[in-house]
DNA sequence: TCAAAAGTGTTGGTTGTACACCCATGA
DNA sequence: TCATGGGTGTACAACCAACACTTTTGA
């Protein structure tokens, strides 16, 4: 690729590593997969893959993601880089920088394991991170390498991100009521929120939400109007997240 | 450093890049670099280098922090991970993965020329994305690489993070009045604030600002109050930038 | 008829903005 | 005494949280 000689720069191994977020059965779910070799043989680590030379980071990022689940991005998901983790201790193998992304997507069917994962599962992110004495959904052991602080700061990025953005809309299928969007702020913030006040904010947000025309009563009482996302992606004012 | 054969994955290099702003004259300026080898020879770039094999990226940062300006970290300055680019072709040479970093920093004295550079300058942002016409600094040559669209990043970043945090201290020498505050809001945003409900507004968030109990009138006029960065960082509620 | 979820109206407190006004210094 | 920037008071408008109330379905 270059006339450069490779020993006159410190060489690297570069990764992406996915924060796949969901919301399913009412909480905030991440994907995770289980390492079929060492280092951290056994244990749940984020998806993720070596970037080929001939990509671009977030060519890297959507091609994992379709290989891991099968989901595309621009299919109703969201993908944006997070951060890049770069201790040299982070993996006992070798000097491995890792360009993290994290990516919002619709409830999915079960995930496929791929690579050299041997299954792959959704999990409430609340475990997967040992919150609130919980174990790691089976066995006590943390997630491998840094991936523990890694989905820490998706989340946490996610959860910011949907107050100011209407990204919240990346988590619900193509069309969906006003109820089922405000059940994704609830899980996401771990909060409930009023049903008359939100209904009014999100219609009240020019560009938010489109109406589709359509109803529907598959939560149960009055039909519901179904919306799609609109074209607006900053809110204006923001959706303010109750205080703790 | 291991065990593993190098060619079982792609090689890159990985830098990182600097966006260094502060406020001058009521401008917000950005430090550059004037190349002094190909490729872009003589053009202006952002300051950074190679990430060292025993080197976390931060240190990394820190370290050409110091080494092009003299500045430390922790030291009034504020230092946090922009983004990292990655795009095949972003250095013609090879493959480069750069980790940008944002700098924070106050007015400081004459930058010093470090490393391959022939010479550092600040100059408005303004002028190095070459915006309303204006050319790049005497000449027309956009900057190297990709970096101006690394500066416009690290540009948009600060704009919205004074909004919700108290980081526009980090623009500000250690004592400071609510005057030089608000002028630096104003030179960041590109906008005239109300002073007096600047004032109200910033002496009201609590731990924003502490009053070390000293007076000046560097800036002329009353006598105005001295105050240090109190130890909030998130502001509740946000300053509120102007519509556009 | 009842429970459940959708959606509207109203009210009262909080917050932001605009701007009149006073204060303390240097020239 | 005047210009300059620092700082306070106040009134109006916009906004938000709380909650009573009506609507429309399935069971």
């Amino acid at each position: 690729m270059s006339p450069y000689d490779p020993s006159a720069f410190p060489p690297f191994a570069v990764t992406v590593d996915l924060v796949v977020l969901t919301v399913r059965h009412h909480a905030l779910c991440a994907l995770s997969v289980r390492r079929g070799e060492p280092p951290f043989q056994g244990r749940w680590a984020l998806p993720g893959g070596f970037v080929r030379t001939d990509e671009d980071l977030s060519q890297a990022a959507a091609r994992e993601l379709a290989e891991e689940t099968g989901l595309r991005a621009q299919n109703g998901a969201h993908l944006e880089q997070l951060a890049t983790y770069g201790d040299p201790q982070r993996d006992p193998r070798m000097r491995v920088v890792s360009v993290a992304h994290l990516v919002l997507a619709p409830d999915l069917p079960a995930p496929r394991a791929g690579g050299d994962a041997r299954s792959a599962r959704w999990a409430p992110v609340g475990t997967l991170l040992g919150e609130n004495g919980q174990d790691h959904g089976g066995d006590t052991a943390p997630l491998a390498f840094d991936h523990g602080q890694i989905l820490a700061d998706g989340v946490e990025r996610a959860r910011s991100k949907i107050e100011y953005s209407s990204l919240a809309t990346a988590f619900c299928p193509p069309e969906f009521t006003v109820g089922e969007l405000r059940r994704v702020y609830e899980a996401v913030w771990g909060v409930a929120l009023d049903p008359r006040n939100f209904h009014r904010k999100v219609t009240g947000t020019v560009g938010f939400l489109v109406p589709t025309g359509g109803t529907t009563t598959r939560q149960g009482g009055r039909p519901a109007q179904l919306f799609r996302a609109g074209g607006a992606t900053l809110l204006n004012p923001p959706m303010l997240r109750p205080e703790v």
